[in-house]
DNA sequence: ACCAAGTAGTTAGCTTCCTAATTATCTTGC
DNA sequence: GCAAGATAATTAGGAAGCTAACTACTTGGT
């Protein structure tokens, strides 16, 4: 069952092997092959998920400013969405700025700090949630639909720690 | 063992939970979870691999490109780099250009085909994956350090199969 | 043998994200 | 109480990916 079975798999284990035998290196082809695999496939998902959001008229980033506005009521400052979004403040500026166009969002300067200012999902761009969320969360099941609730839980772990790991990569 | 401890993952099982309520959906909060928490670690695992490769002056792309290169012997057409990197033609295109404006691949016409060209890896393109061969390796496997062989056979398994079920995300 | 359709590569224009620099405001330390 | 430094948001400019449209060549049907 956990035969490869694939044959499209982007990187072959038989490509990492040669790999590091070719540079005379002592790395492990299976460690190597599971690193390639995941950045390979953290593009595909990317891009997947890039088309998904494309039918709601939504990018990632976008729905994910919008879904993370509602779970917080409706009010956020640009710096927390950037922290809890993990994205750059720029970045934020830039998603806010579509939404904006588009009636989804609105600004409004802060109360508190003259600096600040808050992002508002507005009546219209809680109905886009509420409009897409069957399909959003039907095609977020299928997705996974694969997996047994066991599996899941195993992958849930495993990615977790992979992506501690990859802080490795640009870290120093 | 299993236990999350993590306590800085981006999407909570709790926010997966809110939202499949909010809506009055059916939808399993795990496998929402899994999948939410797969895109966003897609994007995470991307931007460090950016920031990986652009150490050594490269992107993910480029760097893809010109080791899809040289394990293909140093020659191959832009349509062959594009069907087997997964990217469009034109992204390969401009892949060459920035490779071959710095000197690490050269471009020339095909002999058998009048339309198409081939790319080939200069002596400078070969050397550049040389001297980054023992540092890449190194954090490829320091990435991926944190599971057991056991392990990473396991996420190599559900990995493929969940890439295989994010076509659903986009399909239809 | 020739015209139609397909394919190779490029170009143009879009989006997302980034970093660095700018402007405005807040907060501290003296 | 005011100058120096931090912080909020924006702007400007860059890279990677995409699709669609264009050019040049090849191939296949009649």
């Amino acid at each position: 069952m956990t035969k490869d079975g694939a044959g499209d798999e982007t990187p072959t284990l038989e490509q990492a092997r040669r790999q590091v035998e070719h540079y005379g290196l002592d790395a492990d082809p299976q460690a190597v092959l599971v690193a390639v695999r995941l950045i390979s496939a953290g593009a595909r998902v990317g891009r997947a998920a890039e088309a998904h959001f494309a039918r709601f008229g939504l990018s990632t980033g976008r729905y994910r400013l919008l879904a993370d506005l509602e779970d917080h009521g409706g009010e956020k400052s640009p710096s927390r969405l950037a922290a809890d979004l993990e994205v750059s403040r720029a970045t934020v500026t830039g998603l806010l700025d579509g939404l904006e166009r588009e009636g989804l969002i609105a600004r409004r300067p802060s109360a508190e700090d003259g600096r600040g200012s808050v992002a508002i999902l507005t009546a219209r761009g809680a109905q886009r949630l509420r409009d897409m969320a069957p399909e959003h969360f039907g095609r977020l099941e299928s997705m996974v639909g694969g997996l047994s609730v066991e599996e899941r839980a195993v992958f849930l772990d495993l990615l977790a720690r992979v992506v501690r790991g990859s802080a490795a990569l640009a870290a120093d």
